[in-house]
DNA sequence: CCAAGGCCTGAATG
DNA sequence: ACATTCAGGCCTT
């Protein structure tokens, strides 16, 4: 009977906790017990039922409830390791953001920690942003791309950013007058959205996988950051063999092509999955 | 194409 | 205390 029901999965919850300490967002905080979160130009609010309600009243699949996450988690579920996260994590999701914060948010992030990049995000937010009140709470949006690429380098430092501010700026600008059209991006193939996100000063292999994931609709982006690569390296030595130390951007681009053809089209749900657990199992921090 | 070094910052470590 | 290391990379040489 028990191992009846313990077969019988419920696909369809969602655990909004393992979901946004994942590290995916940044700018999300829990006030009176329910989680808030700047995306864009707009504020999110998480119901107790689980829904998502917009403060611009916009609809949004921020969930990305529409994936076929039953079938998804079939796709990834190739051995005991996946199996293991995504029977631990159940309810996990990809979450889907707003592209242009998302992009400052991924170069932000290079060569940092989550508490760092939350911190300067929402000191780039504060500066930068749109006040705006949700709930008798404040909010600061993220700024828009126009007026992030007319501020100072030297503003965008006084964030902490260091060195980052330079890319910042220029990010901002090149969406601004390359007129980035992100609506396009999300339909694109996955190649071409890399292949143009990478023009961006600050973006390589591992920043553009996020974006392209939690953004751009890239569900195969499978970002291979430092902790990916021990994963790998710790389970699945045998079938992704690293040949350097160091990542070029061939070997980068190799391996993604070896895990897709492992985990599938879905891969990048898959990295998310194992990526929890990992970070779990060290238990390190998250929001 | 690969390897090595530098880079802002602040929390953690010694 | 104070110095060094390290953290979800990227770019240049």
């Amino acid at each position: 009977m028990k191992k009846l029901q313990s077969k019988m999965q419920n696909y369809q919850i969602i655990n909004v906790d393992n979901s946004i300490n994942s590290g995916q967002v940044f700018l999300w905080k829990k006030y009176n017990d329910r989680w808030y979160g700047v995306n864009g130009q707009d504020v999110l609010k998480i119901t107790n039922s689980g829904n998502v309600k917009s403060y611009q009243n916009t609809k949004t699949d921020f969930f990305r409830k529409t994936d076929n996450i039953e079938k998804i988690i079939k796709s990834i579920s190739k051995d005991p390791v996946t199996k293991k996260a995504v029977k631990h994590y159940l309810g996990l999701r990809i979450l889907e953001q707003d592209p242009f914060q998302c992009l400052i948010s991924f170069i932000v992030s290079s060569n940092s920690n989550i508490q760092k990049i939350k911190n300067s995000l929402e000191k780039i937010s504060k500066k930068f942003g749109t006040k705006v009140e949700f709930d008798n709470q404040e909010f600061f949006l993220f700024p828009k791309p126009e007026n992030l690429a007319k501020v100072s380098i030297n503003e965008i430092k006084s964030c902490g950013v260091g060195y980052r501010a330079n890319f910042i700026k220029e990010a901002a600008n090149r969406v601004v007058l390359e007129k980035m059209n992100f609506e396009y991006l999300k339909k694109c193939s996955y190649q071409e959205a890399k292949k143009e996100i990478c023009q961006i000063p600050g973006i390589g292999n591992k920043v553009a996988d996020c974006i392209m994931l939690f953004s751009l609709n890239k569900l195969e982006a499978f970002p291979l950051d430092r902790w990916m690569i021990r994963i790998l390296e710790k389970y699945y030595s045998d079938k992704f063999y690293l040949e350097t130390k160091t990542i070029t951007e061939k070997q980068y681009e190799i391996l993604h092509e070896k895990i897709v053809n492992y985990f599938g089209p879905f891969a990048g749900y898959a990295q998310q999955f194992l990526f929890k657990m990992e970070r779990e199992n060290y238990q390190k921090k998250w929001l």
